[in-house]
DNA sequence: CAGAATCCCCCAAGATACTG
DNA sequence: CAGTATCTTGGGGGATTCTG
């Protein structure tokens, strides 16, 4: 298999100035994929979406939303009625993240079972299996 | 675009017990993704891995690196030699998941440079362009 | 309805020092 | 060389309360 057809990072060594970082942090935070993957379904309004991850809170709802918006990978829309009503939806740029983004859920809905092995075994191992002790032929 | 066909989430809102959730965790901490793209490239020693990845401390590189193996991502090779020599490499599951991790990578350097001005434009926003005063004909 | 503001806690992660 | 052990801190994130 040709690693590098894949991996073509320029300089994979240097985290500060590496701009991937910057946007894989972001997916990495507790709620952002999440809220991709429901807008993905279609726009809902804020209160929609919290009904849709009832396990994020309001705060976070927001916070999130907002990291979002400025990254350009979602759009609001904010109808001043009384009340308002403040819908999301995926924009273009966040559209176009889904298939790469789906292929990893996909790949961890795939290999869920065999991690979870693969924890099971390691946690039973006797702690010492893996740092076998010193040949003590010292003395 | 049949998003459906990306994102196959049977309980997409339950998050505590959605396996997906601790594979997508592990891969959004620090330094787990850089490891893995590193290993990628072939398998390591710990030093080699703390001269590739340079600003990791070594407490983290440990740390991460047996996370990762507790998840069968990774391999580790203790050669009791003195001084010993411990070889880390990616498992044949591990290179499974550089397809999918690759291309969201693939998609973070190909939109990266939107997602900055994206973030440029927002955050040069006068604050209350996105709260219109409501239109206040409540009476 | 859709947030803003505030308080608080926990732990990921850095720094430093020691070891077989 | 390849790690531990300990101390410390920043900030991610929860709970709660207030508002237009």
């Amino acid at each position: 298999m040709n690693l590098d057809a894949h991996l073509p990072l320029p300089p994979p060594a240097d985290g500060r100035t590496c701009p991937v970082r910057d946007v894989l942090d972001r997916l990495g935070d507790k709620w952002s994929t999440l809220l991709l993957v429901t807008l993905a379904q279609g726009a809902q309004r804020f209160n929609a979406l919290a009904r849709a991850v009832p396990d994020i809170s309001r705060r976070m709802l927001t916070e999130t939303l907002r990291h979002l918006e400025r990254d350009g990978l979602i759009w609001r829309e904010v109808t001043p009625s009384t009340p308002p009503a403040v819908a999301y939806g995926l924009t273009p740029l966040g559209f176009s993240l889904m298939p790469p983004l789906g292929a990893l859920i996909e790949w961890a809905e795939h290999h869920q079972s065999k991690i979870a092995v693969a924890r099971e075994r390691f946690d039973k191992l006797p702690m010492r299996v893996r740092e076998p002790e010193p040949a003590s032929s010292v003395s």
